[in-house]
DNA sequence: GTCAAAAATTGATTAATGTCAATTTTTGAC
DNA sequence: GTCAAAAATTGACATTAATCAATTTTTGAC
């Protein structure tokens, strides 16, 4: 149950974009798209720069962040394959907003902005697709707000590795066998707060056998024992 | 400068949907639009409801909130006039994810959903500007999680009574007649505080004479203060 | 496997914010 | 204007989380 809830209240959908073309939109799709692999922790994009085209993630899994005012990173989402990348600004027509970048080697295709405006322009599909999803997005973000306005650290904490746990299950795989593989500043990052309380908190968890970890990877025992932490309905 | 800082950053734009149409266009958008008083504290809409149209504000102030898994509001979002509300659930295909409520008396017309779809589905110009206006709604929300996420109290009470200055502004007069008139309730629910943290921060405020109170409304004396106080840029 | 660099963890302390319980002020109806 | 109810303010205290300074563990290149 509760992981119907994470899915709707942490996926902004943009998977599906793509789904249910024509053939023709397609082929106009994929005549000048481009794949290309990224090393761990590239950039893919900067907040500032001027978008030129909008990037599909085939593979791997990427860290979309603002950087604060002092300097901070604060992860807003992470994005598993599937997913596409830099359209808000494409269609807003500003810079981009923020940051993307890869959390581990990935694959992206690369879209450029002639052919994603054109394929927009001819299909409606896709038009209504975009309209439904960024409406939706809507809702993750004010929920987003609102756990942050609301919610402590430890509840926040519990949330985010339940959120991670379905970003990091693997297809066909059992759910006990997630592992969460982030570092300890970017899960801090993620939930914001400090490296340490993190730490500390985590530590709390371990001792209560609601997670376990190997080195810096995470694997949740109890998530129902999260979802009581976290006072998530 | 720090005024279109904010606008930016805080507006999300719902006003200009329904300009430059064409007569056709507005004829049918009157046809069955009706528009009506509310008092002040009226709920408008809540979450969960299935929305069957949208609202424009045509007079007033209405705040857009969540509550919260303690029951708490986090206001999210002050609407003025001109702004539309509703129009996210119509076109995500889901229920009210959010509580839209008055602040005053206000008027508010209300556009029936087959109106608004079958306007989308003629207008390129309305489907373009909705495009637009959602994806620039995506960098309003991720700085506001950001800030959320990063800033102390007093630093994002700092940016809330400068966004609310800009809210409570009155076309024609002078800078230094804005009097923002909210509740100590509601302000603590927009910065995400205790209301008992955010008197006591009003009133270094007081001591520092950059804000000065009548009765429970704000007046600011010193906007570049509070742009150093948040720490912003 | 080895090893240096990077990351994670821990401890001690400080600072920020929340909570609870009065008390005072303001508001809005009459 | 009057007055009761609602809202705002203040004080004392508890709790949460941040910061700073070690120390230990893990990682990734060789």
């Amino acid at each position: 149950m509760y992981r119907e809830i994470i899915y709707k209240k942490y996926h902004l959908g943009s998977d599906f974009f793509f789904e249910g073309m024509t053939e023709e939109e397609l082929s106009l799709l994929h005549s000048r798209s481009v794949s290309h692999p990224y090393q761990k922790g590239q950039v893919i994009f900067r907040a500032g720069m001027t978008p030129t085209g909008i990037y599909l993630l085939s593979s791997g899994k990427v860290k979309k962040y603002t950087i604060g005012d002092d300097g901070k990173q604060h992860i807003f989402y992470i994005c598993k394959s599937g997913e596409a990348l830099g359209y808000h600004s494409l269609l807003s027509e500003e810079p981009y907003a923020d940051y993307a970048e890869t959390l581990e080697d990935s694959t992206l295709t690369f879209i450029p902005k002639d052919i994603f405006l054109t394929l927009l322009e001819q299909s409606k599909q896709l038009n209504q697709k975009l309209l439904k999803s960024l409406s939706h997005e809507f809702s993750v973000f004010i929920h987003s707000t609102t756990v942050f306005a609301q919610k402590t650290v430890r509840e926040r904490l519990a949330l985010a590795l339940l959120m991670l746990n379905e970003k990091y299950r693997i297809h066909g795989k059992p759910d006990n066998a997630v592992e969460i593989t982030l570092s300890r500043d970017d899960l801090a990052n993620i939930i914001g707060t400090a490296k340490e309380t993190l730490v500390r908190m985590l530590r709390e968890f371990k001792e209560d056998h609601v997670i376990e970890t190997h080195g810096r990877n995470i694997r949740i025992l109890q998530p129902k024992s999260l979802v009581r932490v976290a006072n998530f309905s």
